[in-house]
DNA sequence: TTTGTCGGTTCATTATTTGAACCGATGTAT
DNA sequence: ATACATCGGTTCAAATAATGAACCGACAAA
């Protein structure tokens, strides 16, 4: 791990319910020296990735981040493309939609948006990284997105977040092969107790699966012809979104997605 | 320069007119060895900041950056807030608007609106720096803002960017005492030609002053009256801003502002 | 007064960064 | 067909920067 990895890393620890970190704090979330973890923070601070509150010393993320963050949307307009999407989703079958982007540990949401307001909710921690091997989202991207994300996974163990989270290598490659045989990921309370959910990926201009749609649901409203049907309208979506990326859809997906489709709308 | 500097340094060099960078032109822009950036770009990439275009093999910013931001807006909403009243401010006056908040190197650019489509009009970079002694921006920040950044510039040559820029350290106190004695800073031509601007402070709750509003206008349309005007309507939008944000105006600004305000109304 | 904790600094030791030389691939003038 | 240039990327001994135990002053509670 060099250097700037590990002051890199210091980041991390900040979510939207921790938007502040103290020194020693930072010191035992990290575990590296004191002295080194205040160098990590003075160059963090001083290129505007860190501001320091002047009274009580701790530290937030700073304005930096937004403007270097504009540019990459200017860059790779995902995030907003894919926001009026979601939005429509959302509220088009009322439950809790997402749209999320690969990083090195899993699934980055970029955005998000309930289902209105009905019985119970799914909540949901925008700043939260859904492991790839735990969710659907995670699932989808492994089974459509580069191999080299399900090969990193290999040396990994993987961690349990419920009973029904599958841990070892063998039943993930199950779950990627049913994932890319079905056109859709599927998953059931594997990364939070009662939460079910639903994804397809979407594609840039190579056919390079670069980002999920899903949608989320509690497992008390699931069952097999709403899986269906989230499927096709994730499918719908995610067309839109490539689409509006100047992205494509592998002709062997389209095909896929076209048969589930018809089977669905027949039945 | 500690590493963690120089390899964050690199993220600079993108802009909204520069949005992909090869190892090659990373090494003419920073003048680092090869090698040496191909490490820096190695760790940038491998925690997202960065992303490596598989066939072009040059580098953009990366996903991790749109999610930090998140939770940066969601710790300290001041675009949010920023965005909707320049927008009106933009609308109303049918000229450029921009809010800005303090880097280290001069003011950055958190939002801004064209205002409509008028015969000349201002260009506008939003991954720009705004250089403090050369923009309106700059010497509102200096004047109301902690008197930490004054005293950093003390020690750096003064950029000259047009025949009007200010470079020696004489003078810019000098505007800076102006922009304070008249509650608001103007630039006439001191950072590129053919534009000035006007431009206020907005405060938080401790009443340090946090960022800027400014008013950019091609120098054909400035004039005194306008000045004025300008001046007023960027208070009230501060105003607005700072009340948004939780935060407070120091008394002093408040009445040299609704002095102002009401000598201009007068006349 | 003592004790603990906070943020921050110091400097000899240590480990990481550095960069000239190298590699293979691709491109392109001769 | 050949030579030469440029691209991204890698190597490893030498040079340099990162490290962390000990320390400081400020503050707060016991």
């Amino acid at each position: 791990m060099s250097t700037i990895d590990k002051a890199l890393s210091l980041l991390n620890h900040f979510s939207e319910t921790t938007p502040e970190i103290g020194l020693s704090q930072f010191k035992a979330l990290s575990g590296f020296d004191k002295g080194t973890v205040h160098r990590y923070l003075k160059s963090l601070s001083n290129i505007g990735f860190l501001e320091q509150d002047p009274v009580s010393k701790s530290y937030k993320l700073g304005p930096k981040l937004v403007s270097l963050a504009h540019v990459r949307q200017a860059t790779v307009p995902v995030s907003r493309v894919a926001a009026v999407h979601v939005d429509a989703l959302a509220d088009s079958i009322q439950e809790l939609a997402h749209a999320s982007v690969p990083q090195t540990m899993g699934m980055s949401t970029i955005h998000f948006k309930d289902g209105g307001i009905r019985g119970t909710r799914v909540g949901f921690d925008i700043s939260e990284i859904l492991p790839f091997h735990a969710t659907s989202s995670g699932i989808a991207m492994l089974a459509f997105g580069p191999s080299s994300l399900l090969e990193k996974l290999e040396n990994q163990r993987l961690q349990t977040f419920t009973e029904n989270t599958s841990t070892d290598l063998k039943t993930l490659r199950t779950l990627v092969e049913q994932a890319h045989k079905s056109g859709y990921a599927y998953s059931n309370q594997t990364y939070e107790t009662e939460v079910c959910s639903v994804a397809v990926p979407f594609f840039d201009k190579s056919k390079t699966a670069i980002g999920t749609v899903a949608i989320a649901t509690p497992s008390s409203r699931m069952n097999r012809a709403q899986q269906n049907a989230f499927a096709v309208s994730a499918m719908a979506i995610s067309r839109k979104i490539t689409n509006d990326l100047g992205g494509k859809i592998p002709e062997s997906i389209q095909d896929k997605w076209a048969l589930f489709e018809t089977a669905i709308q027949a039945a």
